[in-house]
RNA sequence: UCCGCGAUAGCUCAAUGGCAGAGCAUUCGGCUGUUAACCGAAGGGUUGCAGGUUCGAGCCCUGCUCGCGGAGCCA
């Protein structure tokens, strides 16, 4: 038998359906009883009237405890009083299971205790919409990518070795060959697929042991790192920019009714448009000097510090060419002031902060060799990466996409943990 | 790791150092168009843990635990 969903229904218009699902709400009035039912596709209020339905019917109607699952029959109509606009008279009602004392009420909640019950939380209205435009976005960047011929190229999750020190790792013991971490990043690995594929992307969960607590902040999330031989940091800024307007945009077009229940501000969504500002550090830093922030040139720029630049633009802005010393090992010079890397980090719109850092990265072996020196990394465990630059080696570049940081900026949320199923944290990996 | 705030009914929160309260949820009753429905009634408490001050502590003090917001670090 054909399934109906409640998106559908549309098409069952006067018809008589059955529909299987949960029970998101209910009210009654006397002789009428209001069930609001949930299939993960939508709610449909369903009208059960005393008097079409069998007493026992009713009388279930009547007990139902919310998330109770169900069957439940009846008339599709078009009804403008009904949320959605569809409505259901109901003329048979049966329990599939019960559900008894659910725990979260339509009424408010605290965030410890939604996040207890996460498993449960994610079959709100509003979480069901945030799960959906996370999909969504995912979608977007595989289409993206497999649309301009990059391949797919994951990373190893488990690795021998930290891509830029090994201080926020997870570590374990990986049999007799010692300790073995989980990945901060696919990168190094995106390189080498790089120089054989040409056009390559990674996608896959990343983890950092750092003891970070803020909105922005998770110790596993997902990240999609694009690598491509032969670019510059001028490609990568092209290419970072039509990226975000592609994902930025497919949702807008697809996921309409999601960012509604989420009460998401779209005329902010609909600016995301080439091209982005580019500034470099030392314009940010100008910025930062002219709102009065006591910033030191030289460092890295903070949460508050991004805010305050981002502020300056109704869409992302790039900032480019960063003091080399507070950025990583692999990523190349500027020929034109050493002092400075050819780094890039995308800043979101409306102080949701860093959502792409990239570079282009060191292609010359010597230099290479210096920068590891420099860090104090330990040459042996980089000497495939460095194969990289022995064997026939090229300028390119790539960067890092945060997912979780990306969805909470789209959906317009506070903090990244409800962008994730189940988020892991500093103080937190259950459930 | 550091700074700040908090922990009272299943949930969200009140309670001048002096009888432990409300709304929601639950149970019972009422209502033929409800929109987090509404109206009436009932049940529901080791006030996070351990000490201390006091005639008397949910409230004041000390320690601990857990959580929240932020910093640093980062996507």
């Amino acid at each position: 038998m054909q399934k109906v969903y409640i998106k559908d229904l549309s098409q069952y218009v006067d018809q008589t359906v059955s529909l299987k699902g949960w029970l998101y709400n209910k009210r009654s009035s006397g002789k009428v009883k209001f069930v609001i039912l949930r299939d993960g596709t939508g709610l449909l209020q369903c009208v059960v009237f005393k008097g079409n339905v069998t007493p026992e019917a009713f009388e279930a109607a009547d007990k139902l405890g919310q998330e109770s699952s169900l069957e439940i029959t009846g008339k599709i109509k078009i009804e403008s009083r009904a949320p959605g606009g569809y409505e259901m008279d109901v003329t048979d009602l049966k329990l599939i299971a019960e559900s008894v004392d659910y725990p979260i009420t339509p009424k408010e909640h605290g965030v410890e205790f939604l996040m207890d019950k996460r498993h449960l939380w994610l079959r709100s209205q509003r979480q069901v919409a945030i799960l959906k435009i996370r999909h969504r976005i995912v979608k977007a960047i595989r289409d993206f990518f497999d649309e301009r011929d990059f391949t797919l190229m994951d990373a190893p999750i488990i690795t021998p070795s930290a891509c830029e020190g090994t201080s926020t790792l997870f570590a374990t013991d990986y049999f007799d060959l010692g300790k073995a971490y989980l990945t901060q990043s696919g990168q190094l690995y995106a390189e080498a697929g790089a120089m054989a594929l040409g056009k390559v992307y990674s996608f896959g969960p990343t983890f950092r042991a750092e003891k970070s607590k803020t909105r922005r902040h998770l110790t596993e999330f997902w990240m999609v790192e694009p690598e491509v031989a032969f670019n510059d940091l001028n490609d990568d800024m092209d290419l970072a920019e039509e990226f975000l307007e592609y994902i930025v945009q497919s949702v807008l077009k697809d996921r309409a009714e999601e960012l509604r229940i989420l009460e998401r501000d779209t005329t902010k969504l609909e600016a995301v448009k080439r091209p982005f500002p580019r500034i470099s550090y030392d314009e940010a830093v100008e910025i930062l000097h002219k709102n009065g922030i006591d910033f030191e040139y030289g460092n890295d720029l903070g949460g508050t510090d991004e805010t305050v630049v981002s502020n300056q633009f109704d869409r992302p802005v790039m900032v480019h060419r960063y003091p080399s010393e507070v950025k990583a090992f692999y990523m190349k010079r500027d020929p034109e002031n050493p002092k400075l890397a050819l780094a890039v980090d995308v800043l979101a719109p409306e102080g949701y902060g860093e959502i792409i850092g990239g570079s282009q990265r060191e292609d010359n072996l010597d230099l290479l060799l210096e920068r590891i020196e420099q860090h104090q990394l330990p040459q042996e465990a980089f000497e495939w990466y460095l194969d990289l630059r022995r064997f026939g080696s090229v300028p390119h570049s790539g960067f890092g996409l945060g997912i979780e940081r990306t969805v909470a900026w789209i959906c317009g949320l506070e903090h990244v943990r409800e962008t994730i199923p189940f988020a892991r944290m500093i103080y937190r990996n259950t459930p």
